[in-house]
DNA sequence: CAATAACCAAGTAAATCAGTCAAGTATCTG
DNA sequence: CAGATACTTGACTGATTTACTTGGTTATTG
């Protein structure tokens, strides 16, 4: 299970391209402040995010990154899987020989825990996370406190009732 | 998130505890053996799992280790617990200070990421791990390879219609 | 009392992560 | 077209963590 500041600088980045990319790209360098993360680093991420097709950009002047797609069709899942190995919870790496080339007692186990954990990030969109309150509140002091910029988030993509993305577990 | 071989290990062993338990104590030198891990590692981590309340110990000759309750009392998540600092994948281990104080914009999506993560870990107890066919084929295996000794499976433990544990994941 | 097995405390090599640096290339504005 | 802007690439490094070892102590059985 690789889930380390990567993958979670990586969401945060991408969701601040998506509040904030309603009109033309958006330049790292504006994320970096905003989000606290080095700008080197970003270049870092962004680059393996345009690679698998999450993001483009724009060069030059005036240029930076957009989304590749409407932020209901991204979803966190994809995000984490551009920037980290993946979030395979098993030894082997899914390919049983984690014993010596024998399989483990519990291989079976972590491969349905991953199965689990992957099926709730493929589960929620960009378009979810800007849903919630919490995200909004959240993002708008970000906007106050940078320029006093009003928050640019496209109301369109605002559904109610979205507001916790909740999935049902187990039994408790 | 700390998801390493530390609680791998440690759920592998309490599991061949588990098997392997059904009349006296289980030695680490036994365990060691079939599982594959340093017996001084596995010193370390029962002396977490023992503190933990999680097995008893039996010390001198003959002695060993053995579960503190029935296996359908012991969950998968107290295990990890014991071993592993947590299963938390916010980076302020919840606290909401991210992002120098402030709350960063991804930190309620991560708290919930934690909370399905410890969910299906709790929801899943050693009785149901072994009575997984695949574990009992596995343990069968090792048990032969090892001195031709035959599983010492509890079978009043072993319920049908258990095989496979699977929790309701969200909409895909 | 001798063998056994749990208990305990430090210490260490390797791996990984987070982040940096430097040099380069494409694009736009004036 | 010239300069500035901003993205691109890839190698590099310090710090942290992990997995595992060493060496010893204490309790119990026969």
């Amino acid at each position: 299970m690789q889930l380390t500041t990567k993958g979670r600088y990586a969401v945060t980045a991408i969701l601040d391209l998506a509040l904030h990319g309603g009109e033309g790209p958006v330049s790292l360098a504006d994320i970096s402040g905003r989000q606290d993360i080095s700008l080197p680093y970003l270049e870092q991420l962004f680059g393996k995010l345009r690679r698998a097709g999450v993001v483009n950009s724009v060069r030059g002047p005036g240029g930076g990154y957009g989304l590749a797609r409407d932020a209901s069709a991204i979803f966190v899942a994809e995000i984490i899987g551009a920037v980290d190995e993946s979030v395979d919870t098993t030894r082997c790496q899914g390919a049983g020989d984690c014993q010596g080339g024998e399989t483990c007692l519990t291989h079976s186990f972590w491969e349905d825990l991953s199965e689990q954990i992957l099926g709730f990030l493929q589960g929620v969109s960009l378009a979810d996370l800007i849903a919630r309150r919490e995200v909004r509140r959240i993002a708008g002091e970000q906007d106050r406190k940078q320029h006093g910029k009003a928050p640019r988030i496209p109301l369109a993509m605002t559904g109610a009732g979205l507001d916790e993305t909740r999935i049902s577990a187990g039994a408790p």
